[in-house]
RNA sequence: CGGGGUGUGGCGCAGUCCGGUUAAGCGCGCCUGGUUUGGGACCAGGAGGUCGCAGGUUCAAAUCCUGCCACCCCGACCA
């Protein structure tokens, strides 16, 4: 197999951060907007945000949530009402004070979450309890004035979609956190290619408001946690706090019982880390906005000839369909720059496959394709004069990809996470940026707070709930209550 | 928000310590022309900078002083 690595990005390796925004610059996914935090997405990267997008809506919808938009402001004593939500985001909230020209009665908050404003209105909407469910989704910009900030993983505006619904029922409303969790899971799972680990948070970590959160944690090859997605049960926490009520069929009135749910863009920063080599970016082909690259290799005497079999062969393959969609084709037709530079450019893009037309390959009826990750060439024949194409061979090369790149991130994960029940191993294995750590925990709060000071790690994710006693707590020695994955996250 | 670092054509940097004729430089990129083209081409010519911003010191400031802003790294906080 073929190495190269990309001249003006640093190595993956051996500097993480610096090839993290290395690549992001150079594949033209984003760059910093003149504004603290915030970024613009340039075409490329958007376009892989609105595969993201498309593909969870899909699931998403299938769950039965419908689309809607609520608006950006929320007025202050909306936000107000639910204690520990306004003690949770009121550090990072951006207040609006003044509009045309005259200080506001009272202050707007810019949207961190939008709970508040979907409280108040379901308080109108929701009389009876066939009225329930109520499951409403919306894909929409956030802002939280984080101090610190790196392109996708957190910026202070950021883009992301919030589901939000309200259930007659306590175990509907704990049904349904739990299947958007799968949904979570499986999206990243079979459409990112990314293996994570799903379950509960711990009290301290979960969202403000929530009676429990649900999360999938990503882990990048740094040994931090990226936690990717999130499903919150919230009781009637918001339901009382805005009054939200229903009279049930046994003629008495209730609070309905609520979920919240999000993925945000950090998780284009989660597939950008996962993936990626030395030469730049690796897409998974259900995300890459351009599948297929043709890269005519361009002579003087045959270059008419070359750049019009080039032409015929988007249009051929552009007819074709992977998985139930348009396959996404872009022939590369600059004549100013030499094959090896475009080579090296879509590459950084991470194009998926790469096929090259050459005078040989004219002569033979054929392309040589080259996936991105192992670049092992595989001619594939086509026919002009009936207009045909070896599409079988293509959509296995892309199977064949996609399979390596699933199993490449279940590898890596595997990898990052050691099981222990010794305190000097975990410390030793979280300094040392080799994962997160699989021990028991006694389920209280101040072990975790005494882990974090010691070590800054976190429980990133409960593993599952512990009867024996044979389980210790890895810090306290007491039995533990659960199997804990704890590590540094992002 | 703490600790450290950096801001000089589009990008990456030298020059700053020790102010002045090294009186704005280099590499890449960009433009024009030509030769090239199966892994980031070469030659020739050319365009492009009030040195992050605002004050101050001085005969003189990219260089010294003060304040501010932005970005990067390491922590703390968070999706």
């Amino acid at each position: 197999m073929n190495t190269f690595s990309a001249k003006f990005i640093a190595k993956k390796s051996e500097n993480l951060s610096q090839w993290y925004t290395d690549v992001i610059a150079q594949a033209e996914l984003a760059d910093y907007a003149p504004v603290r935090g915030c970024m613009v997405y340039r075409p490329y990267g958007y376009a892989i945000w609105e595969r993201v997008k498309t593909l969870l809506d899909r699931r998403i919808k299938a769950t039965g949530a419908e689309e809607a938009y609520y608006p950006l402001f929320i007025p202050r004593s909306f936000l107000q009402r639910e204690a520990s939500h306004v003690k949770g985001f009121s550090p990072e909230v951006a207040w609006v004070t003044h509009g045309g020209g005259e200080e506001l009665s009272e202050p707007l908050a810019v949207r961190p979450t939008s709970e508040a404003i979907i409280g108040v209105m379901w308080s109108k909407w929701i009389q009876s309890y066939r009225d329930l469910p109520i499951m409403h989704n919306q894909w929409c910009n956030v802002v939280r004035w984080e101090k610190a900030t790196r392109p996708f993983l957190r910026t202070l505006e950021f883009l992301w979609q919030e589901g939000h619904t309200a259930h007659r029922t306590e175990q509907e409303a704990r049904e349904e956190t739990m299947k958007i969790l799968e949904v979570y899971r499986s999206f990243a799972s079979d459409d990112l290619l990314l293996s994570v680990l799903s379950g509960k948070k711990s009290e301290s970590q979960k969202f403000a408001g929530a009676v429990e959160t649900y999360t999938i944690e990503a882990v990048m090859p740094d040994g931090k946690a990226l936690q990717s997605g999130t499903s919150h049960f919230l009781g009637q926490n918001f339901s009382t706090a805005f009054n939200i009520k229903f009279l049930d069929d046994d003629d008495i009135e209730k609070f309905v019982w609520t979920t919240s749910w999000g993925v945000s863009h950090r998780i284009v920063g989660g597939l950008i880390m996962s993936h990626g080599d030395d030469s730049g970016i690796i897409l998974p082909p259900k995300v890459a906005p351009i599948q297929v690259v043709i890269v005519p290799i361009i002579f003087d005497e045959n270059k008419s000839q070359i750049l019009e079999t080039a032409e015929k062969l988007v249009k051929i393959l552009q007819r074709g369909e992977y998985q139930e969609e348009k396959l996404r084709v872009k022939a590369d037709l600059d004549e100013t720059t030499k094959p090896g530079f475009k080579f090296a450019h879509w590459e950084l893009k991470g194009v998926p496959i790469r096929l090259e037309l050459g005078p040989k390959d004219v002569a033979n009826s054929q392309l040589i394709a080259v996936p991105r990750d192992t670049r092992q060439k595989v001619p594939l024949k086509f026919d002009l004069s009936s207009a045909t194409f070896e599409f079988d061979s293509l959509y296995r090369l892309l199977d064949e990809y996609a399979g390596r790149l699933k199993l490449r991130a279940k590898e890596e994960l595997e990898k990052r996470i050691t099981e222990t029940d010794n305190y000097n191993d975990l410390k030793e294995f979280i300094s040392s940026g080799r994962g997160l750590v699989l021990a028991g925990w006694d389920g209280l709060t101040e072990t975790e707070d005494m882990v974090k000071a010691e070590t800054s790690a976190t429980i990133r994710v409960l593993k599952n709930s512990v009867s024996s006693d044979s389980v210790k707590c890895i810090y306290s020695g007491r039995p533990a209550k659960y199997l804990a994955y704890w590590g540094l996250a992002y």
